[in-house]
DNA sequence: TTGAAAGCGCTAACAT
DNA sequence: ATGTTAGCGCTTTCAA
C-alpha cells in the first residue's frame, strides 16, 4: 500500500479511499491511483483488513457442519456458497465429522478469526461454547438444529412431520410392522422424526414396538448393522423407515445381502432425497428436505442479521416433500 | 493480552511467550500467567497471528476445488482435513463449481488471507494465478490436475491406466462397440482417460470411432444428455465407459428410461467408485481412485514442504482399481 | 528471565 | 480533497 502511494504521489489514507470507495477522491487521482494499482498488481491484504477494524465487513462467513460425508450437508453448503459468493464472501469451512473435540476446536478457530458470522450445525443443543459466541454478539444462524433457550435466527425443516408423512404412506400402503432406523439420538431431527414416527402409527392406531425402533450413528455403517439386527428378528419388519441418507444405503445393502425383494418382501422409504436415489435398486421412495434452499437462506438470514444486529429473530420451518418412486 | 499481562503482573510479551512456548520462562511466572489465561478464557487471534509474522505459522491451509457435489472431491477433502486437523491447522476451503470466475476470485482471497500453503485442483494446467503464486513461494500441491511447466508437488492417479483397465474389461467381455462419455475436455484427467481409452480399442484392435466419444460438462446432465444421444444412434453401442460418478449416474438414468437391460442390452463402467456404487441398480462396476488418499498424501506433502521449503517436488501417481460388480 | 518498543498492513478520526 | 497519525493484537529484536 506503501508502494501505490509512494508511486502514485499521494497518501496511504488516499489509496485506502479509492480501495474501499469511502470518503471523497479527486476522479483524476483515484484514475492514477487506480492505474498504479493495476500496474503494481497490488493485492489487498485482507487479514490486516480484517485486523483493523471490527467495524468494517471483513467478508469472512464461517460454516460449522456436522459430516461433509453427508450429501444433504453438501447440498446445504452449497446453498450457503451461492449466496455467500454473490455478495464477495469468503467461507472458512469446518467440518467436525460429528465429533464433539473436533467441534470444539473448530468453534476456537472460528471466534479467533474475526468472521463477520457464523452459520451453524451443532452437535448438541446445549453447546455452551456456541451459545457464548451468540450471547457476545457474533451474528449466527442455525441450520438442521437448533441452540435450546437461545434466541437465534435458525432453519430447519418440518422432521416430525416429515416422517409423519413417510409412515403414513406406509400404513396406507398396508404395511403392519414398521421399523424405524434412527440416527444419533442427540441430534434433534433424529427425535423429530422419531416423533413423527410414532405419531403416525399411533394416528392409524398401529401400536410402537421398541424392538422395531433402532438407535445407531447417522452412518452408513450403524444402517447396515441395524437393518441386520431387524431382518434377523423372528418377526422381521415388513417396512423401513430410514433415519437419513446414508442410514438407507446401509440398509439397502442389508436388504439385498438378505437377499429380500423390494417392495415385496420388505418395503423401504428414507429420509433425504439424493441425486442418485433414482438411480438406485429399486428407484427410492423418500422424503425430500430442501437442503439447498435451507443453505441459501441460512446465509441470507445471516446477511440480514450482520447488516442489521437488532432485528428479531427468525425461526424458518421448511417444508418437506414424499417423493414416491419404487421402494414402497 | 493487555488484561493478562496486567492480572499477571507481567510484560506483553512474556505472554507472548508462554503462548508460543518460545523464549524461556520461569516456571512460577509461567504458571501464573496460564491460570490468568484459564480465568480470563483468553482467545489469541489469529488474525493477529498471521499478520504480524510471515514467519512463524499461523496455521491455515487453503483449499481450492472445483466441485464440492462431486463425491471423489469430498472424499479428498476429508483426507485433507484429517491430516489438518491432527497437525492443528484449520482450512480455507474454497469450491469454485467449475466456474473459473470463481476460481480466480477464490484465488484472489487465497492470496491476501496470508496462508501457509494450499492444495488445487485448477480448473486448468495454464493457471497463470496459480503459476504466479508458486513463483512467489507460496507452498502450493496439486490434486488431481496439474500445473504445465510449473515444478510443483502433485497427486494424481493414473488416468490412462484406470481407463485402460475399464476398457480392456469390456473388450475382454465381447463388447464391440463400447462408447466413452467424456467430462469437461479442459480437464487433464478426462484427456488422460480419453487416452486410456483410446489405447485399450487400439490395442484389441477394435476401431476408434469418433460417433462413439462424447464430451460433456463433467456433471449430471451431461451424461444424460450425451448418453441419450448415444442410445438414438442408428447403430447404438454395447457398451459404455463414463468418465466420472456424476455422468455415471445421468448415463444410468438415460438407459434406465431407455427400458434397456444391463448388462444384457447394454454393460457399463464407470471412473469414480462410490459408496453407493453398490446399491445401484445393478450394482456398479466401476474404476475406484483411491481419493481419501489423494486428499492424506497432498496434506502430508503440503506440510512437509511448509517445513522444508526447498525440497525436490514430488509427483506421486497412485493406482486406480477395477471394482467388477453387475453392470458389466 | 523479563520488558520496551517497533512494526505487520490496514482503517478512521482528526487536521488541513 | 487529502494527509497525519493512532491504533487493531500480536511477535520479535534488543536491552536490561
Amino acid at each position: 500500500m506503501n508502494d501505490i502511494a509512494r508511486k502514485a504521489g499521494v497518501s496511504i489514507a488516499t489509496v485506502s479511499r479509492v480501495m474501499n470507495n469511502s470518503g471523497s477522491v479527486n476522479d483524476e487521482t483515484r484514475a492514477r491511483i487506480l492505474k498504479v494499482i493495476k500496474d503494481l498488481k497490488y493485492q489487498p491484504s485482507r487479514v490486516a483488513k480484517r485486523l483493523r477494524s471490527k467495524s468494517v465487513s471483513s467478508n469472512l462467513l464461517g460454516v460449522l457442519i456436522p459430516d461433509i460425508q453427508n450429501p444433504f450437508y453438501v447440498e446445504v453448503l452449497r446453498g450457503i456458497e451461492d449466496i455467500a459468493y454473490t455478495n464477495n464472501y469468503a467461507i472458512l469451512m469446518c467440518n467436525y465429522s460429528q465429533d464433539e473435540k473436533k467441534e470444539k476446536f473448530y468453534l476456537e478457530i472460528l471466534q479467533s478469526e474475526s468472521i463477520d458470522g457464523l452459520i451453524a450445525a451443532p452437535a448438541n443443543e446445549h453447546d455452551v461454547q456456541l451459545k457464548n459466541m451468540v450471547r457476545e454478539g457474533l451474528p449466527v444462524v442455525c441450520v438442521d438444529r437448533g441452540l435450546e433457550d437461545e434466541d437465534v435466527d435458525i432453519v430447519v425443516v418440518d422432521n416430525r412431520q416429515g416422517a409423519y408423512k413417510a409412515v403414513a404412506h406406509l400404513i396406507k400402503l398396508g404395511h403392519k410392522r414398521i421399523a424405524y432406523i434412527s440416527g444419533l439420538q442427540t441430534i434433534p431431527s433424529s427425535r423429530y422424526r422419531e416423533q413423527g414416527y410414532m405419531d403416525a402409527l399411533t394416528e392409524y392406531n398401529l401400536p410402537v414396538l421398541p424392538e422395531l425402533v433402532r438407535h445407531g450413528d447417522s452412518k452408513y455403517e450403524g444402517g447396515l448393522e441395524l437393518c441386520d439386527e431387524l431382518l434377523s428378528l423372528q418377526e422381521p419388519p415388513d417396512a423401513i423407515f430410514t433415519g437419513n441418507n446414508l442410514i438407507t444405503l446401509g440398509a439397502l445393502e442389508s436388504i439385498h445381502t438378505h437377499r429380500l425383494r423390494i417392495p415385496e418382501d420388505i418395503a423401504i422409504v428414507g429420509f433425504d432425497d439424493m441425486i442418485w436415489s433414482n438411480s438406485l435398486n429399486p428407484p427410492l421412495t423418500a422424503i425430500r428436505q430442501p437442503a439447498y434452499d435451507i443453505g441459501k437462506r441460512a446465509c441470507e438470514l445471516l446477511l440480514q442479521r450482520i447488516s442489521e444486529p437488532a432485528r428479531a429473530c427468525i425461526k424458518m420451518i421448511l417444508k418437506t416433500e414424499l417423493i414416491i418412486r419404487k421402494s414402497t
